[in-house]
DNA sequence: TACCCGATTAACT
DNA sequence: GTTAATCGGGTAG
């Protein structure tokens, strides 16, 4: 639990998980929660602690650009399910992403992690990904960050509100309402004109904006 | 069962 | 700035 970490001992509320209450709400609400939360992950290796500065909500049947756009699935079944509970997917056929369900059971929602900073368990996570030019760089975008949390298709479904699970998410300290930047999604081609992306400004650690692909498939008006 | 393509990254011009 | 890598899920047939 606690620690002699001065990461921790700085914010007061720093090693408190955040409850799943406080998470099943609207997406958009809760990605601007997530901003300054801590996730940790537990491996035999040790612990790994980033401090999430860049998020984006997804939401359900009105989000055309939501996993559960056309309903449930095996693949996104965990966002229809409660809030606290991580789902993690496999895209581009190398990399993983991770999100936090939001809203209550039964109606999907969730928020994608894009990009933290490491706060904890630095060296693991350089020895997970030797490829980083700088240590600002090692979470920077959503596969990176399930890169030095050694997530994977087996974290799916963890209950991140539990202190028992491997992987946890901490309250952190909270972002000052005035450093939170908002903007569009990056990498979507539809929905494009809504501001779901929020990210902590002056964070070295934020990706880059990057307009989705593509748009040669026509998504049906409500 | 086949085909298309993605909530990306790294490497290259 | 552009593009290859790489594969599971979802939709079409």
């Amino acid at each position: 639990m606690g620690g002699a970490n001065p990461a921790e001992v700085t914010g007061g509320a720093a090693g408190e998980v955040l409850t799943r209450d406080e998470l099943a709400v609207d997406p958009v609400d809760a990605a601007k929660l997530l901003l300054g939360a801590v996730l940790e992950s537990d491996s035999p290796q040790g612990t790994v602690r980033v401090r999430i500065v860049e998020v984006e909500a997804y939401r359900g049947g009105d989000d055309p650009a939501s996993h559960c756009y056309r309903g449930k699935t095996p693949r996104n079944e965990v966002m229809f399910g409660p809030a606290g509970y991580l789902y993690v997917y496999f895209v581009y056929g190398m990399h993983f992403c991770a999100n936090v369900v939001a809203l209550t059971d039964g109606v999907p929602g969730a928020v994608l992690l894009r990009a933290g900073e490491v706060v904890d368990g630095i060296d693991l996570a350089r020895s997970r990904r030797p490829a980083s030019r700088s240590d600002a760089e090692l979470a920077k975008g959503p596969a990176r960050l399930t890169g030095v949390l050694g997530l994977t298709r087996d974290d799916n479904g963890v209950d991140l509100t539990d202190l028992a699970s491997p992987v946890r998410l901490l309250a952190g300290e909270r972002v000052p309402a005035e450093s939170v930047r908002v903007g569009p999604r990056v990498g979507v081609a539809v929905a494009m004109d809504v501001p779901w992306r929020f990210w902590v400004d002056g964070s070295r650690a934020v990706s880059a904006y990057r307009r989705g692909g593509k748009r040669t498939r026509v998504v049906p008006t409500l």
